[in-house]
Order: C-alpha cells, then structure tokens, then sequence
RNA sequence: GGUCCGGUAGCUCAGCUGGAUAGAGCAUCAGCCUUCUAAGCUGAGGGUCAUUGGUUCGAAUCCAAUCCGGAUCACCA
C-alpha cells in the first residue's frame, strides 16, 4: 500500500508543492557524519510528506566554490606532483580532502615562521605566501583564467564521483541539484535590482548592504566592494530560482543550527525584495552532532567519515549475524544485502530516533546499539512476523468476531494510531515520531508474541485474528522503516 | 555584552499547547529457549525533572531571576 492511503482523510496541506533542500556538501572534503544526520532527516522528511499527500521536490546546494575550495586546489598544485584519485587508488572526495588538510597543515606551518620574526598571528594568516596564492587563485576563478577553470572542473569532477558513491551508497537521491557557481550570478542580479528598488544601500566603498536594524538585526553586507558576492547572495539567487521553475508553497531547507540567524536574515531580505517565495521559506534547524571527545574538527582530524562510518556499521552487522548463525542458507549477494540492510538501518534510525531539533551526542567508542530502541529491533520484529506468515495460509475470508484478548487489543489500538503519526511528523517535520512509533507498535507486537501462539492458536477464529494483527503490524513496520529510510529484511 | 537554544535515572534520550504513582533504551541484578527466529520476553534497583521564587485547585511542563553548557552576532561558507 501507499503511505498515502494509508492516511486517513486529508492533511490540511495536502496538494501542496514543497522543496526540501538537503545535503549540501561542499567539494573541497568528504561528507562527515553531520551530513549523514543532515541526509537522513531531509530525506526523510520528504518522504513523511509525500506521506502525508504533499508534491515534494528533494534538492540539494552543491557549495562548489569559494576559498575553501581554491586552498584544495592550490595544495594539489603544490604537492600533488600530478596524482589523481586514479593513480593513488583513493575515492575522489577523500583524495581532495586530503589535499585540504595539507593546505591547513602548511598555512599553520607558513603562519609559525611569520610569527617567529615578529609579525601577528592575524596579519600572518592573510600573509602566508599559501594563502596570498589561495586569493589571487580566487580572483582568478572569478574572471574565469581558463587554466585554473581547468583544475577546478576536474577537481569536482573528481569529488563528485566521490560523492555519488556515497549518496548511492546510503540511499540519498535529489531531484535536483544546484550549483552555487550557477545561483550566485542570480544572487548579484537580484542584489541590483534591490539597489534599484532602495532596498539596499551602496557605501562609498562600492560594497552593498541592507539595514536591518529595525528588525532587531544588523546591518548585513550583500556584495563586497570588489563586486563578488557572499554566501547569502547566492542564497538570495537561488530562492528565487526555486520558485521560478517549481512554483513551490513552501521551501524547506535542512540546514544546522549555526546558521539559524543566516536564514532569519535569508527570510528577512527575501521579504523585503518581494521575492514571491519569501514567505514560504522554512528552516528546518538542527542540532550539530557532537562526539563525546568534544566537537567535530576536520582541521584536527576528529570529524567521523560517513564512508568510514557506514562501512564500520555494516561490519558490524555482519559480526551480529554470524555469530548468532540464523541465515547459514543465504547466498553470498543476499548476506551481503541483508548486511547493508542492518548496518543502515541501524544507523538511520539512530541519527533519526531524537529530535532533530537538538544536538545530539555521538559515542564513536561505543558501536551502535542492534538492540533496544533500535533499527535492527524492529527489523528483527518484521522478520518474525514475516517467518510465522510463511508458515501459516491465512483465510482472508474467515469472518472474525472474536473478542481481543489484552495483548491483541493493544496492537490494534497502536496499529491505529499511524495516520495520526505520520501527520504529527510531517507537521512538525519530526521523523523521530515515526522511529518512537513503530519502536512502540514492535514492542508490542513482541510481548504478544511472547504471550499467544499464532500458529497453535485456541480456536482457528483466534488464529486468524492473529494473523491478521500480524500482517497488519509488519506492513506498519515496514512503512515506517520506509519513511526513515530504511529497509527490512524477509529474515535476519 | 546582545540574541537564540539546551540542563529530566550512571549514560543516551522521550515527556514540555499544565492533570493521577515522571517514561524508554543502554548499563547493573534476577528469571525465561524439547512449542511460531532469545537481535526477543518478564521482573528488580536507580530521578529533589539545574537552583530559587512566582502564577495555579494542580507545575518537569507557564512566568521571572540565577547558575552551568552550546550556537550566533565575519567583506567565511
């Protein structure tokens, strides 16, 4: 069945058009597990509202120039000495990322000399030689110098392969990606006629502002006096370009916590632009997943690989369920399907199970858990179910009349309760309600089948209804697993 | 300093549009596999809901102050 026939009525917005922008990566270092928390819960969200009967576009911002980029680019000329992810045998986006920590590591050491002969620490970050040759590479990607367009292109490129691998790999999909080197000439365009309109204000250095301090804001700049623009002018371009070629209702953007008064002001300017889709913007602010060692650094090399991550989960899984020896039979392609199914699952719904709202804290000691308040709990729930119904011919026509016992009542009622779940979630844009749901609803499913046979039912009535419940409570599982991006498995 | 967010069992988190003995999972302890998969089930211990004051018949929940932690206030993204 359709989650969507599986709502009862209608959502209030139903029929809706809604962009869910998730995901965006930057191409100068591979996705950590920020993104994944980032991924898993846009995604999701687009999903727990096509649930709920809304036409959703998922889109991701590819952040694929600026500095950030250009001080890869630059470590690559000086030490690459050539090599591609090819010739070193790396995946593309490890390859450039690493070239972006050699960046670091050389400015931090080209920094230290300049400080030893008397200059401060301030003026030495700008001074270092790698850094004066990291802007004029910046300056020269803006005019366009065919020889640096050339590294950048192949550089991406290379990320790019990268990146597809791991959203491929993880179950992430767009429907359309952007490309902040397309949206922010948009963004200086829109900064023009804003000029025009007086919405903005020129200073006598050129650069271009906007007064927000009757809004309880600040003065916010829009274009630098050199003319190139800042992160919130593509930011700008592309709210506009959303609406222009989806006509959306409501524009949802997945973006962290740190950047909450970014998109007030994002919001604000939109508004006062008349960008059609100004009012539409939503921000969907969540909290930055922190490890128990402190926060996450990619400069000091504690942030958690997704690639790394995801691997170690499916090892895991795959130690779990040899150990326990219950699919000896499976062929090799199916173990390793059913790995990767527990392992994600896994993972999903432990990015997925709390508030999006609130950082959470990740433990990189302590594995996650396969059991409890678990994917691989409701997981191991369904493929009970599923193994007793392969056992068992259930009579769809058998009249039942029997009256429910506690345990059977108790599934029915939470059975229920899933409509009113999904548009609890998608109203609040919360797939943590779907994961505390179908936890609950598999619980207790299993203290039913710890109590009551199925199979050796008392009466064939009572077997029946059991079956019933049964299939009921897997289809709601794996709906609910479903909407959180996770699959189930026939058995495990 | 301004603004915003958070502080609930040893740990990770629910509960926060006020309502009965504050819930889960992990961890700890005690039981349950000759009967549908034990990645499961049953039970026990463990909390002055940061602190103080206020509103209320009633506060983890609302208000104020204080303490602690975090984010942000860039010609970074």
């Amino acid at each position: 069945k359709n989650y969507a026939d599986i709502c009862y009525g209608k959502h209030p917005l139903n029929g809706k058009k809604v962009m869910v922008e998730y995901s965006s990566p930057n191409t100068n270092k591979p996705l950590h597990l920020g993104h994944l928390r980032n991924n898993f819960l846009g995604w999701s969200v687009a999903e727990i509202l096509k649930a709920c009967g809304y036409e959703v576009y998922k889109s991701c911002i590819v952040n694929d120039r600026g500095v950030h980029i250009c001080k890869s680019m630059i470590a690559w000329q000086l030490f690459a000495n050539g090599a591609t992810p090819k010739t070193n045998n790396t995946k593309g986006d490890h390859f450039v990322g690493e070239y972006y920590v050699k960046f670091n590591d050389e400015h931090k050491r080209q920094i230290a000399a300049l400080v030893a002969i008397g200059i401060t620490e301030k003026e030495a970050e700008k001074e270092a030689p790698i850094m004066k040759a990291t802007q004029q590479m910046l300056q020269d990607w803006e005019s366009g110098k065919p020889a640096v367009m050339k590294l950048w292109k192949e550089m991406n490129g290379w990320v790019y392969e990268g990146f597809e691998v791991t959203y491929k790999n993880i179950g992430s999909d767009f429907d359309k990606t952007y490309y902040e080197s397309n949206t922010y000439l948009l963004g200086k365009e829109i900064v023009q006629l804003g000029l025009d309109k007086n919405v903005f204000y020129k200073k006598e250095d050129g650069s271009v502002w906007i007064d927000l301090t009757s809004d309880g804001l600040d003065e916010k700049l829009v274009l630098r006096k050199d003319g190139t623009s800042v992160y919130i002018t593509q930011d700008i371009g592309l709210a506009q370009q959303k609406y222009d070629e989806y006509q959306i209702d409501e524009s949802i953007y997945v973006i962290g916590d740190e950047q909450n008064y970014h998109m007030k002001v994002l919001k604000l300017i939109a508004q006062k632009l008349g960008v059609s889709s100004a009012d539409a913007i939503h921000h969907l602010s969540y909290g930055m997943v922190e490890l128990t060692t402190g926060k996450m650094k990619s400069r000091e090399g504690t942030v958690v690989d997704a690639d790394d991550l995801v691997e170690e989960m499916i090892n895991t899984s795959r130690k779990h369920t040899e150990e326990l020896g219950k699919v000896k039979d499976f062929t090799e392609e199916e173990l390793v399907e059913l790995y990767k199914t527990i392992g994600l699952g896994a993972l999903k719904f432990y990015l997925l199970r709390v508030d999006p709202k609130k950082r959470m804290i990740f433990n990189p000691e302590e594995s996650i858990d396969f059991h409890g308040f678990t994917g691989p709990f409701v997981q191991y729930t369904y493929a009970r179910i599923k193994s007793i119904l392969r056992k068992i011919t259930a009579d769809n026509k058998a009249a039942i009349s029997t009256s429910l016992l506690k345990n059977e009542k108790e599934i029915l009622v939470a059975a229920e309760q899933f409509p009113a779940v999904l548009m609890e979630a998608a109203k609040e844009l919360d797939p943590s309600k779907v994961a505390v749901y179908i936890f609950n609803l598999a619980k207790t499913f299993n203290s039913f089948y710890a109590e009551l046979s199925i199979a050796n039912a008392e009466s064939e009535e009572k077997k029946q209804l059991r079956i019933q419940l049964a299939m009921i409570t897997s289809n709601i599982l794996k709906s609910g697993m479903q909407l959180l991006g996770a699959a189930v498995p026939e058995r495990m």
